[in-house]
DNA sequence: TTGAAAGCGATACCAG
DNA sequence: CTGGTATCGCTTTCAA
């Protein structure tokens, strides 16, 4: 009697049942036609008795590939990045690809994420979200023959999805300008070096131009930086209303940082949008319902296209690394009106 | 002169390197003690110098762990799973475990998320959350010997993390009952019998059982159910509300399904909480701003214990398969009030 | 159409 | 301490 498999089933078990060779098993598995029918029957038999399925792990190793998809992407704990996900679960999920996800908060975390997937047997493909990849980071990806996509984030190696800052912060605050105001305060990022963000500082060179452009002079004390903590928003706020001659209309370079104003707005018993017009940035679901003028980003979409690119890459297309942007639109809803008279 | 090695170095590169053997360098790459340091140094000088990193997916097959965490989960387009995700990366993010995540919105999804998964070998934990595994599945799960932890949802053989819908149901309702309320309708969820949801059923079952205890009679055309979709929440809503004799005050089994409510009353020029109350149940960040009264439950704090106990399993410590109960809290905003005389 | 055997890139046992 | 080698479970030549 021989001693029973312990375990599940590997392909020699099934081989064995079905007395064939793991080469004709393997065949069957990965429908190689070259087999003969009576053949393929005693194999499928034989796989289900045993109820067999193949290892992933061992053919990772053999065939040099994961069937998984990375994400690699900060701040996971805004709704913002979040949305995105959603996105690329949505292209992934038509596809065989599995999603890993890589929630890197610290620099340090983003050094170990990259460190693990570069060499590129950890997975097929990477997403990088909302942060851009240091130079040494995209040669490694390139060496390991990692196909990259870029989410909310540019380098000149490689495809991405982006949006027009720039162009964002020149539609708030022209916006603000419209309605008559003149006095416009803006709530933005602390640049991190580690991340390298840099969207912050494009919506920041947005709105210096758009009131450039209207002759209106820039005020230093008007321009502040933050994180996207709604009480350190919400503070810094409080400050800027309590400066000699406050600020009309504040734009907040994203909505997290929007409602921690409209807090401070309610703190200071101050009527939004009578006494104080907001903008905020991005669209995220909170903002319909507090009423949010937003300059809207499609970021599900982001997420989905980034997805649908490396999906492509993965299929072999090889992708000039050319950044495609989506479209921004400003959305009017009750935060802001024309300026107290 | 050799041929150059090519793609990214492997343990013989180094061994050969280094002039030792594979098994030295191996030990060297795991600190085990027994190296003369003069030796490891050159390991470590020639792992330098060919910039090598082990192949993950070869330690895989090899040590047969992955040293990655699986969560599968159906609805992330809803917010209250996400916020479980959160907490579960959050739990993670100490540990030398990485996430895999599966979205089941459909039965065929999640039949192939667990195919892949509980053969045990494409990952060491799996995290079950919002979705009752069968019975099968559960016992696959075993016999790969992979250990799962539950979160919203409860099995017998498995450590879970829940909450009492049931208790909660009683408590929102009786809230309403104590306003003054006796026409209460209720919107939950059509069991989705792939997923097998219970906690619609029981936050149905603690609604009947407070308004039995305050006497009201059970009224069958303020019974509804609906799915997770705010339009449709917001359809029933309408139904209800052009009732005959329409309800004082809707309890939506989930906040999503309150928005769908407070929206119907909008459209209807209904005053809340004047004319409805509306209670919702979760407490996601909407709810803060929508001033939704809700029964909370902590989604965050769900998904990091549940990330908590497996990590207690994966270090080897056998837990029980009891149910860690959290606790649910009534969180009263500005959407109940006594219902108009 | 099929099977034997050589990888894939690590770990770890067993000698020395 | 150290090196050779079997092993993990699968894919894929190469011959038959």
């Amino acid at each position: 009697m021989e001693t029973l498999p312990s375990g599940p089933a590997k392909i020699a078990d099934v081989a064995a049942r079905a007395g064939v060779g793991v080469a004709t098993v393997s065949r069957v598995l990965n429908g190689h036609s070259n087999v003969k029918p009576a053949t393929r029957d005693r194999v499928l038999e034989a796989i289900r008795q045993l109820n067999y399925r193949p290892s992933s792990v061992a053919r990772n190793l053999s065939l040099r590939r994961t069937m998984v998809v990375a994400a690699v992407l900060p701040f996971l704990t805004n709704p913002a990045p979040v949305e995105r996900v959603r996105g690329i679960v949505a292209a992934l999920s038509g596809s065989p690809y599995d999603l890993m996800l890589f929630d890197v908060e610290t620099e340090e975390r983003q050094r170990r994420a990259f460190e693990l997937l570069d060499r590129g047997d950890r997975c097929d493909g990477i997403l990088i979200v909302s942060t851009l990849p240091p130079d040494v980071e995209v040669e490694r990806l390139r060496a390991a023959g990692l196909p990259g996509v870029l989410v909310d984030a540019f380098h000149p190696a490689l495809p991405s999805v982006v949006v027009d800052d720039y162009a964002g912060g020149e539609m708030a605050t022209r916006h603000l300008i419209e309605l008559g105001h003149r006095r416009i305060a803006l709530i933005g990022d602390k640049p991190v070096e580690s991340f390298r963000f840099d969207w912050s500082r494009d919506r920041t060179r947005g709105y210096e131009r758009a009131l450039a452009q209207a002759g209106i002079e820039l005020r230093p004390d008007y321009l502040r930086e933050g994180t996207q903590r709604v009480s350190v928003a919400r503070s810094i706020a409080i400050e800027l209303l309590s400066l000699p001659e406050p600020p009309t209309a504040i734009f907040a370079a994203s909505d997290t940082q929007a409602l921690g104003v409209l807090d401070a707005a309610r703190t200071l018993e101050l009527k939004v949008p009578e006494q104080l017009s907001v903008v905020g940035f991005d669209d995220v679901a909170v903002a319909t319902y507090v009423g949010l003028t937003t300059v809207r980003q499609p970021l599900f979409e982001s997420g989905r296209r980034g997805g649908e690119l490396l999906l492509q890459r993965l299929s072999g297309e090889l992708l000039e690394p050319r950044a495609e942007q989506l479209q921004l639109e400003l959305v009017v809803r009750s935060t802001t009106a024309p300026p107290p008279s």
